[in-house]
DNA sequence: GATTTGTGTTCAAGGTGATGAACGTCAAAC
DNA sequence: GTTTGACGTTCATCACCTTGAACACAAATC
């Protein structure tokens, strides 16, 4: 009876605890708040007692962090680590770097960010921060939804339909009252990112900010992407074109930088 | 016969396969390349057949990424999730965010950061950026040695000379001509640290640059501190007051904003 | 061409972690 | 004072992960 569907697990079965590790800590990562024992085993559908050994495990490494009272965990220092050391081995954002200085100097320091395609979301890699009192909120390790940002509509732009409308789920979850929500119009767009051979996002991700991206051709198909963050009250059509032609530059010298050649 | 040290055991015993998923993104994240299932297992001194499986559940769910030629491990993408979403809910990071904005503009725009201390390192968990072109590198999650770090010795200073001989590898390791490694000189140096209530960094740490830190008294002990750096050529007496009167402020400013009285 | 050394992968057998029920504890609700 | 529900903890049983050896393969070396 229970063996019918063993056939579909054949093909790849992860070592359990390991699993379980490691959906711990994303479910931590997630959750904005500290949470107790038996809340995670609800949340995750492990039973109390396996997570009890795991979590001792895991706060031992100092990768979870408990509360004084020893009653509610979060995320550990340890934590920390592995993120800044992913940043600093990836080989794309090592080479990206002085391009994002010359994209930042030459625009008279307006945001610029290196964002990669996970799933369903981009992921910022790597920044220079606008020298104008406006900060656009931003980290290294934030994501935000593809759909809703230049970068992430650029880097879907080189998926087919098929593809994205497989990828995504309908309909798209709106972060400002601009943001794509719909199949159709998220297609044509889309198209619309294909001709133009850049994205632009008019305030679909935060209100008062439009943002400007091109694909880097680093990797095929292309995860990686470069993009501008400007307030719009600061934008003419002489600073968007200027922002455009700095992006296909910027593209260029990396691309120029890359040691295989793709395409 | 093999029941002879069951009782030291007794205390604590971790789930194999979760300490050693940790110990795998551990080993990832402070190797500086990439490396093999059987170069991993010989490290870790864990068989190569149970590491098979532990991989290839951290590359499913994302924290390890492979080579295109599927020997060679790196992390993965999602590594750097848990440490954004650290430092994202850290209580002290978001407190000390409008300070650090604070001391970046009085000063001018030189560097800031807030440390903590982690064993015999302190980690960056915040920064403000030197509007200055010389530019000390320095990333969120980076860790340094302690003992050559105005932030570490600052924090180092608030534990006993007997914790603190205990806690270190002597002789200590150097990073400049500078750094002190002698144990002698180091508690001579804590001595003095304990009576201004400030840690300097004299080029102990990088050439050219000397660092400045207040410890807070957000925890007990103290865990977290923050520092200025700024280039030596820069330097003379009344920008070194001036610096250190804006720490002390920041110090005070970042406490009582505190919800939980200490000492 | 044979050998060595590197890589990842598979498998049966034995050791070990997963499990759910029962427990101890505490604070809040009745 | 009792009850209820929340919490973490423990334990014997069984499922399953761990293990070393053997395998398949590639690249460098003899």
């Amino acid at each position: 009876m229970a063996d019918v569907d063993r056939a579909d697990e054949g093909l790849y079965s992860p070592v359990k605890s390991a699993d379980r590790t490691l959906q711990v800590l994303e479910a931590l990562a997630s959750g904005d708040r500290r949470v107790s024992l038996a809340e995670l085993a609800r949340d995750l559908q492990i039973p109390k007692s396996s997570l009890h050994g795991i979590l001792k495990t895991l706060v031992q490494r100092g990768w979870v962090d408990v509360d004084e009272t020893g009653l509610r965990f979060g995320l550990g220092l340890r934590a920390l680590l592995v993120g800044a050391s992913f940043v600093e081995s990836d080989d794309v954002v090592a080479r990206v770097q002085p391009v994002l200085d010359w994209l930042s100097a030459e625009s008279g320091r307006e945001a610029v960010h290196l964002g990669r395609l996970d799933a369903t979301d981009v992921i910022y890699l790597a920044k220079r921060e606008s020298a104008h009192a406006l900060r656009l909120f931003s980290a290294i390790g934030r994501r935000l939804p593809a759909h809703a940002t230049a970068l992430g509509k650029v880097l879907l732009a080189r998926r087919t339909d098929e593809e994205v409308c497989a990828l995504l789920e309908w309909p798209l979850a709106p972060l400002t009252a601009r943001t794509i929500v719909g199949r159709e119009e998220l297609l044509a767009e889309l198209a619309l990112v294909r001709q133009q051979g850049y994205a632009l996002d008019n305030e679909e991700n935060a209100d008062g900010i439009r943002c400007f991206a091109v694909a880097l051709d680093t990797a095929s198909p292309s995860l990686d992407a470069i993009s501008f963050s400007i307030p719009i009250f600061r934008l003419d059509d002489a600073l968007q074109t200027r922002t455009l032609e700095l992006l296909a530059e910027g593209k260029r010298r990396i691309e120029a930088s890359w040691p295989t050649r793709l395409r």
